[in-house]
RNA sequence: GCGGGCGUGGUGGAAUCGGUAGACACGCCGGCUUUAGGUGCCGGUGGCGCAAGCCAUGGGGGUUCGAGUCCCUCCGCCCGCACCA
């Protein structure tokens, strides 16, 4: 059912849609629903109803309501992702990531949940424990789809600088890829003759290593320590790694643990044998899975040496002679040749020299890692993959798409996907050599599925192809796309790597570099300043709220409530407030309506000086709530200037002004708040004026009303306000003065003083500063 | 720990370029209409003070004729990431 943020991103959307529409851009405001995914899974596994059904049910309500809501969609072009002439091309997309390489299969650790016997996506490992049994979960290492998306590292990272997205998602994303520069060095084993390869962020600590550590998940840890007096302990240290909880394991507080391996690695630079443990502490995705450790350099590995009593040994020297020390100085105990060279000019010439010597090279480390996109799940889109004994990996040629998803019995995952149990469906015979092979069982992430649907959207109806790329060239880049920053990292980051692998693949216009030119993320509705929460009891649904004022009332109050971009309090008071407002809107253009002749608005020249005011205000709030509305989202300025507009129109503010301007004036402030209340606006223009308001142009400020011919000056004294004045507009610096210096006030504070200085901003104020 | 954001009346917020702090609204107070309540309409409302005036944008300091806005520093809150070598 649809909640309060829905309420919330659609108000701001529709807004956006209607006065951009209203100014003359062609504006594809579209829908769609995300649809495959867990929560119809669980329906259904509980329930043993197909999820297509509470799918349906729960697509149907939003329907309902988005339409009670009003806003303006483009619902020609409206799909689910779970509807097969969507998936299709979802598979379709995943078989050309896979022709150049960038879906593969590997071997990798997921989730395994210990009672339920099954893999679980990582959303539903919440704190290390399985969602639904509390118990911990393991990590298994199982064969699983990958895309490549770190090949994509480098770009996706610089050209967030192309991009108009608030800089908080950017931090996030640039967090996320985690850009390292340093330097990959070569660590030899001679008792095994294996060289082992580390990643390293400061090469110029190399001399400070005393030991060498690999993680618990490095294929070669077992074989180093077999055969040697420390097999059964490794062993054992591995079986336990690998059976905590990787929460527990990631504490950074901790105590670090570890075992030898009995063997010894050469240091490149001086000839050291440093000795190998196995310690929990590193990572396996991180780098090489190995590091060279500097314990006088780097916390951790002082930790470790700590606990284990390994040497410690300074190369860098400090202000005092506290270890672990991570700041820059002069080297030490680097021999002849870098000792006494700073430490960051030294990092650069160990690089070099270690490149000449073949035992090293710069290298630069991401901390993303590639998308594993495989899920032990039932609904989501089918992976379009046939594994044949004999030839592998088949892709379902794309004449045999979509790989429709099988009807099964039990939608509960036991250690392999629902699928592999609809034996018609999994048995097939090999597109590539006729034989008998088997489906591709499990299914895809949902990520996959909302990776791509804004290119659908403009070419949504499209039988032959995912799109025609002139459809694409004629709307993409999204010129602005709205959520809640929820999204900064995954679907957004996923998004952009699709777009990039596309038309590299060329199945994009070349000259699309980024999905969403601009996004604007939304701040959370709060109750009473907490998140709403069914456990909480405090939430207020749109449905609720609708009934109660009205759609109009509940979109223009979320939209005046502060700033869209903030978390904003509801409160029931405040939407009162709105509905009088509408209320009052509505009644003073049913009244004019009635009660004023359609009279001509007057020219600036002849009008008497109450249609001056009351036109003024009108061009006033025209420019207000455009210039609101322009590359900004300040909606609650551009609403509290139509009310203040509305509040120049009551009977004793506007005073003489004639019936023309009167009409015009409420007719403005119904058309200027067209986009945030769309029914009470469009049935008070049509009141007022027989026309439709959507199909009227967005109303322009005329100039003559905004420019005035005079001001009130602001006069101060040393900074303080003592007075003001209405001065001429064109007026100049001396008669400005002139002005500031005449009011009997200003007499009273300046006589008797001597004037040091005078400060004149014109057509603003004037600053005496007197000792 | 690292990164990002925020702090203004009783409340939500406004102040777009360093130039009138508190627009607009909620709430509250008073009045009119009403048998009454509600609705509607009108007026008032940052604090202190009889007043002149003074004080006020988380605290302290600085730059400036002038600071909510810029700089330094401290405090508090929120969000993201976190043994990433």
């Amino acid at each position: 059912e649809p909640h309060i943020g829905h309420l919330k991103v659609y108000s701001v959307g529709d807004a956006v849609a209607h006065f951009h529409r209203r100014t003359g851009r062609r504006v594809l405001h579209p829908m769609g629903y995300d649809a495959f995914g867990l929560p119809a899974e669980n329906h259904a596994i509980k329930t043993g109803q197909h999820p297509r059904v509470a799918t349906d049910a729960a697509i149907a309500e939003f329907q309902r309501q988005f339409r009670e809501w009003g806003i303006s969609i483009d619902w020609t072009r409206e799909f689910g992702t779970h509807e097969p002439r969507y998936y299709r091309w979802t598979q379709w997309i995943f078989l050309q990531l896979f022709k150049h390489g960038l879906a593969y299969q590997k071997e990798a650790a997921v989730n395994w949940d210990p009672v339920e016997e099954t893999v679980l996506a990582n959303e539903q490992v919440v704190d290390g424990r399985g969602e639904r049994s509390g118990a911990l979960v393991e990590v298994r290492q199982l064969k699983q789809w990958f895309f490549r998306i770190t090949d994509y590292a480098e770009r996706l990272l610089a050209d967030l600088d192309t991009i108009r997205w608030p800089e908080h998602v950017k931090t996030m994303q640039r967090n996320w890829i985690g850009r390292s520069e340093g330097a990959e060095v070569v660590f030899r084993c001679e008792d095994v003759g294996i060289d082992y390869p580390v990643f390293t962020t400061r090469p110029d600590t190399l001399f400070g290593a005393t030991f060498f550590v690999m993680a618990p998940e490095h294929p070669d840890v077992l074989r180093l320590a077999e055969g040697t007096e420390h097999e059964d302990d490794v062993r054992a240290y591995i079986n336990h790694a690998l059976t905590t909880d990787k929460q527990l394991r990631g504490d950074v507080d901790k105590p670090k643990t570890g075992v030898p391996l009995g063997h010894t690695v050469t240091n490149p630079v001086n000839g050291e044998q440093l000795p190998m443990y196995v310690a929990d502490y590193v990572l396996m995705e991180y780098g090489t899975g190995a590091i060279m450790a500097v314990p006088a350099h780097d916390e951790r590995d002082y930790a470790f040496a700590q606990a284990y009593d390994l040497p410690v040994r300074r190369v860098i020297e400090g202000p005092d002679d506290e270890l672990p020390y991570m700041g820059d100085g002069p080297l030490v105990n680097c021999g002849p040749r870098f000792d006494g060279m700073h430490n960051r000019e030294a990092l650069g010439e160990i690089v070099r020299w270690l490149e000449r010597e073949g035992k090293g090279h710069a290298s630069v480390n991401y901390r993303l890692r590639d998308w594993l996109v495989s899920r032990q799940r039932y609904w989501g889109t089918p992976i379009p993959i046939i594994h044949c004994p004999a030839c592998g990996a088949v892709p379902v040629p794309e004449s045999d798409l979509p790989v429709l998803l099988p009807d099964v019995e039990d939608y509960k995952p036991r250690g392999r996907s629902p699928l592999a149990t609809a034996a018609d469906w999994v048995n097939v015979t090999c597109p590539s050599c006729g034989g008998p092979a088997q489906r591709e069982t499990d299914t895809m992430d949902t990520f996959v599925d909302s990776s791509w649907y804004f290119l659908r959207y403009c070419d949504a109806n499209n039988d032959d192809a995912p799109w025609d790329p002139a459809a694409i060239g004629m709307w993409m880049p999204v010129d602005q796309y709205i959520g809640g920053v929820e999204h900064a990292i995954l679907h957004l980051l996923y998004a952009r790597f699709f777009t990039k692998a596309l038309v590299d693949l060329g199945h994009l216009p070349a000259d699309i570099r980024e999905p969403f030119a601009a996004l604007f993320t939304q701040g959370m509705i709060l109750r009473d300043g907490d998140k709403m929460s069914k456990s909480k009891g405090n939430v207020v649904s749109p449905s609720t709220i609708v009934d109660r004022y009205g759609s109009d009332t509940a979109r223009a109050y979320i939209l005046f409530i502060g700033p869209p971009d903030q978390d904003a309090d509801w409160s029931d008071s405040g939407a009162e407030g709105m509905y009088r407002f509408l209320g009052r809107l509505w009644r003073t253009a049913a009244e004019a309506a009635e009660e004023l002749p359609d009279d001509p608005v007057p020219d600036i020249d002849a009008a008497r000086p109450d249609d001056e005011r009351l036109l003024r205000k009108v061009h006033w709030a025209i420019d207000k709530v455009t210039s609101d509305m322009s590359g900004r989202f300040n909606f609650n300025t551009a609403i509290a200037a139509v009310m203040e507009l509305l509040n120049e129109i009551t009977p004793a503010k506007r005073g003489d002004a004639a019936p023309g301007s009167v009409r015009f004036a409420i007719g403005t402030a119904a058309s200027l708040l067209f986009p945030f209340a769309p029914h009470t606006a469009a049935d008070a223009y049509h009141l007022l004026t027989g026309e439709r308001v959507w199909e009227q142009p967005w109303p322009v400020a005329d100039p003559a009303f905004l420019e005035t011919d005079s001001f009130e000056l602001v006069l101060q004294v040393n900074g303080k306000v003592r007075d003001r004045v209405q001065a001429p507009s064109g007026a100049s610096r001396d008669e400005l003065l002139a002005l500031a210096r005449d009011t009997p006030r200003m007499h009273h504070y300046l006589d008797g003083h001597e004037v040091v200085k005078e400060i004149v901003v014109p057509g603003k104020l004037v600053n005496v500063v007197v000792r």
